[in-house]
DNA sequence: GCTTCTATTTATAACCC
DNA sequence: TGGGTTATAAATAGAAG
């Protein structure tokens, strides 16, 4: 019988933290639900919790997916209402960057999955990697494969017997280490932050004239069957 | 003073429902914090409104970012899941198919923008584009200007003259009709259903194997500076 | 651990300004 | 239209089975 008025906190005893856990998210699912049908309006939750391995979604993938479709777009239009005011291009530097921490995971990704491969080879299992994993893993595998015939061909065609060597030792090099590679990392912030206010501020290309920017590697996505629905998150 | 049960039913008086509507959106992110505090679990809502442009998330957008970055990657855990069972090889098709409604979907936008860049030719205004739709619209127009430019230098280098009124027509045809033109639509639906369980069916490739897949041709997206942190949405 | 059962707190519909 | 008030409905903490 509620005595007090419970305190604002994590509920330390585990089996009492689970019981309000389940009571609450049931009434928030409800919250939701009535919200949305009451004033006609778009939404959704979603729950992550300790207890299970998927999450509560409100009111379902479907429409989960919709709203966050709406969600993704939301940022672009921040960009054309701050595209007038002074922040206009400290975003642009933020995009960039972003694009850079983007390329860079990209690499790193590929660098980490060569490891992976080296550690195959070795002798370690596949049991820890996830589908993902695996795609990538296939992909590094296959970009191997690529250059070992290439240069088997090479060889053939009456090349040394280098190119042949070359292959081995593509296959037994100790790995590279997985580095985050940003720019400037090793530097102060303050150093950083001045490079990066006064580098390149004339490229501020606003509105139209990307060239062939549209051909895009996404390494560790889209090259995979995808169960989500590609339209939602183009 | 509550008098009664409220149905649970759309609000059909304005004033009233955006009464209730800021009421119960309060009231629901205090749930959702209270839930996530109390329980420490990671959660985020998200809702949308006629009465703002700008959904309403909790915790915040970084927060809600890194939710949904476990949410997309749930499908994919489903699916190495559904990989042993019997599922699978209509997931595959429903993976293909989603494919192709990608692509259509790139060239539907295309088309789509191919008709507005004719509207502003006949002088309509870009007020009601988002930036998406300019991005888009600027790639349009300058894969038209190239087109345009490379008759021109055919053109100047000797060629008749009618590469040069192509261009002009370019300008000014009628623009193509935007359609949806995913294969079979007209069709009945157990015929397009029966075509789809038997095509194609040895070609499912599970696992490695894929070739160049990797470059992707993103239409819409990608190709603008995008605020959203692409490591959340890779 | 899970329900079910209240006492109590909390949310909120209707009202008012 | 938006912000405060209040009576009532709804949610739920804690106990018990």
């Amino acid at each position: 019988m509620t005595r007090k008025k419970v305190k604002l906190a994590f509920i330390t005893n585990d089996s009492a933290r689970k019981a309000t856990f389940k009571k609450r998210k049931k009434g928030l699912m409800k919250k939701v639900s009535e919200l949305s049908t009451l004033c006609g309006i778009d939404a959704c939750a979603i729950i992550y919790s300790p207890y299970e391995n998927q999450p509560e979604v409100w009111p379902n993938t479907m429409g989960a997916q919709h709203v966050l479709a709406e969600f993704k777009r939301m940022p672009e239009m921040e960009q054309s209402k701050k595209m007038v005011n002074q922040e206009s291009f400290i975003r642009q530097r933020i995009a960039k960057a972003s694009e850079q921490l983007k390329k860079q995971s990209k690499e790193n990704r590929e660098k980490e999955m060569t490891e992976v491969m080296y550690q195959c080879l070795a002798g370690k299992g596949l049991q820890n990697l996830n589908l993902g994993d695996l795609n990538d893993l296939g992909w590094v595998v296959d970009q191997n494969l690529k250059e070992i015939n290439k240069r088997i061909e090479a060889f053939k065609k009456g090349a040394s017997t280098s190119s042949s060597a070359a292959v081995v030792s593509l296959a037994v090099a100790p790995p590279p280490v997985v580095e985050l590679g940003l720019e400037g990392m090793q530097r102060t912030q303050t150093e950083w932050f001045n490079d990066w206010m006064n580098n390149n501020t004339s490229e501020q290309q606003i509105g139209f004239g990307h060239g062939d920017e549209m051909i895009m590697h996404n390494f560790s996505d889209n090259h995979n069957t995808n169960v989500w629905p590609n339209a939602f998150f183009p």
